[in-house]
RNA sequence: GGCGCGAUGGCCGAGCGGUUAGGCAGAGGUCUGCAAAACCUCGUACAGCGGUUCAACUCCGCUUCGCGCCUCCA
């Protein structure tokens, strides 16, 4: 299994530091509003990660942190005028809420800022201890770039060259070199009652310390993954990884993986450019949770994906395709337990969707593989070729590509014997009809089942009917 | 200005120095009373210009266009 290590900027084997245990850190959200499906790509992406380990047989030990204090989420709070945590706590619930309705598998913790200032603060002293952090007149604490050599390595930038633009140093005079970046902010005004005590006196922790603090409370000073969006390659993950390894004086993180952006109109969707859909905009538009996420998965992550409509359209029919063939599986299966051995098509498909999941997680790939397995399977069936036990083993094997995908709808149920009695009765009577060459009797009834929500099929052995 | 990405058929989107990506949409067919589902067939896609090579969508250079980051954006 290889990834892409933004660390090394190219594919390296993974191999992780203990045996079959895969530990990593994802860069969760900043709670002061609905997340937007371009954040959730980052969290489709990670989520592919960690079911793909799994699927490769590691125990994945995972991390994502809330953020729930800074400028926006305390600018938020005294707008809304009341406290930080209530101000926070629904969108925390509503990022739960949607990691579900993506079917993203929970991470094992998901570590507040707010309730890890004492790792914090702990952090900092041991960056003071390193002589890599130094306190302002105001109070705030800054973390010495100039101290550490290796800064930059990860983002690779050459901080001598910075442009000095206006996100520059506007607000902070009172850092010794614009490179350095803040620790610990001391309270002012603007932060109402939002503040910790420290040695330091009053103030609040910086955005990239909470990540360094947690991160090793729970997964130690060194562990395997860590991912987050493009975005915070810089300067979030370089000050991330200056303040760890600038305290423990060890590596920090092995493989660092990110995402690339979601697109609308070519552009970046964010909130600051307003060309955003929240997952509830789209849910309220009638498309489902599986579709989204499908659309989201279906590009490297590594490429930008464009956001079309048209591309959710499409997952819809893809999805159904799918859902389909798993159907016609468990209806040839009936009770057989799946044979031991796949037949041969399956076992070469299983290969590609493997190896293209393996590298680097190559999931357009791997979901080609399933669309071969879908057609080749599909004639299978049609041939009447494929004995109960092998339908067994293909449905087992779809079930099994899905524990990666996680967009398949199994179990979708259409046999006749439990049908409502109306259901029943009409389509007793659409037998009548369709026996007696009463076909416009026959397609009314049809009609009819439709409005009540179940399709009509009609094949060699009669009706099939299915709830829609 | 610095660093970095990208340009693939109607749409989405992989990929590789020589062999079909895949999905959706569209056209034709098989099956069917019709439909649906499924399957089969169908598109001389690789921004432009040079170069390397027996061979380039794939490597190199240039051009055009687009995008991202450059101090609290996933």
């Amino acid at each position: 299994m290889q990834f892409y290590n933004t660390l090394v900027r190219h594919k390296e084997i993974f191999r992780s530091l203990a045996g079959r245990q895969a530990r990593i850190y994802t860069c969760g959200p900043t709670v002061y509003n609905f997340a937007h499906i371009g954040n959730f790509r980052a969290y489709t992406f990670e989520d592919i990660l960690c079911r793909t380990l799994r699927y490769a047989g590691y125990e994945v030990q995972q991390v994502m942190n809330l953020t729930d204090v800074d400028d926006k989420t305390i600018r938020g709070s005294r707008q809304a005028g009341v406290p930080l945590k209530a101000f926070t706590q629904p969108f925390v619930d509503a990022f739960f809420a949607d990691l579900r309705t993506l079917n993203i598998e929970p991470a094992a913790v998901y570590p507040a800022a707010t309730d890890h200032v004492p790792e914090m603060i702990a952090l900092i002293q041991r960056l003071f201890a390193n002589g890599l952090a130094y306190h302002s007149e105001d109070g705030s604490v800054y973390f010495k770039v100039a101290a550490l050599p290796a800064y930059g390595k990860l983002a690779h930038l050459d901080l001598s060259s910075l442009r000095t633009g206006a996100r520059v140093a506007q607000d902070e005079y009172e850092k010794e070199s614009v490179g350095d970046f803040a620790l610990w902010k001391a309270w002012d005004a603007s932060d109402g009652d939002v503040a910790w005590d420290s040695p330091w006196g009053r103030g609040r922790p910086g955005w990239h310390i909470e990540c360094s603090a947690m991160g090793m409370k729970y997964l130690g000073e060194t562990f395997d993954l860590h991912t987050g969006g493009i975005d915070n390659l810089f300067p979030h993950h370089e000050n991330e990884l200056a303040q760890s390894e600038g305290a423990t004086g060890k590596p920090f993180v092995n493989y660092w993986m990110h995402c690339a952006h979601l697109r609308v109109n070519g552009e970046k969707m964010s909130k600051s450019l307003g060309n955003f859909f929240t997952l509830r905009d789209l849910l309220a538009k009638g498309y489902a949770g599986r579709e989204l996420r499908y659309v989201l998965i279906n590009g490297h992550y590594r490429q930008p994906l464009n956001f079309t409509f048209e591309a959710v359209e499409a997952a819809r029919t893809s999805l159904a395709r799918i859902d389909e063939f798993s159907d016609r599986l468990a209806e040839a299966a009936r009770t057989a337990t799946p044979a031991p051995e796949l037949p041969e098509w399956a076992a070469a498909y299983r290969n590609l969707f493997n190896t293209a999941l393996f590298d680097d997680l190559n999931v357009p790939e791997a979901l080609a593989a399933l669309f071969a397995l879908v057609r080749e399977g599909n004639t299978a069936l049609q041939a009447t070729v494929l004995p109960p036990s092998g339908a067994a083993a293909v449905r087992a094997l779809v079930a099994d590509f899905d524990r990666v995908l996680g967009v398949v709808s199994f179990g979708r149920r259409g046999a006749n014997g439990e049908l409502p009695a109306k259901v029943a009765q009409l389509v007793e009577a659409r037998r009548i009809a369709r026996q007696t060459k009463n076909w416009a009797e026959a397609d009314r009834l049809r009609d009819e089942l439709v409005r009540l929500g179940w399709e009509v099929r009609d094949g060699k052995d009669g009706q099939k009917v299915k709830k829609l």
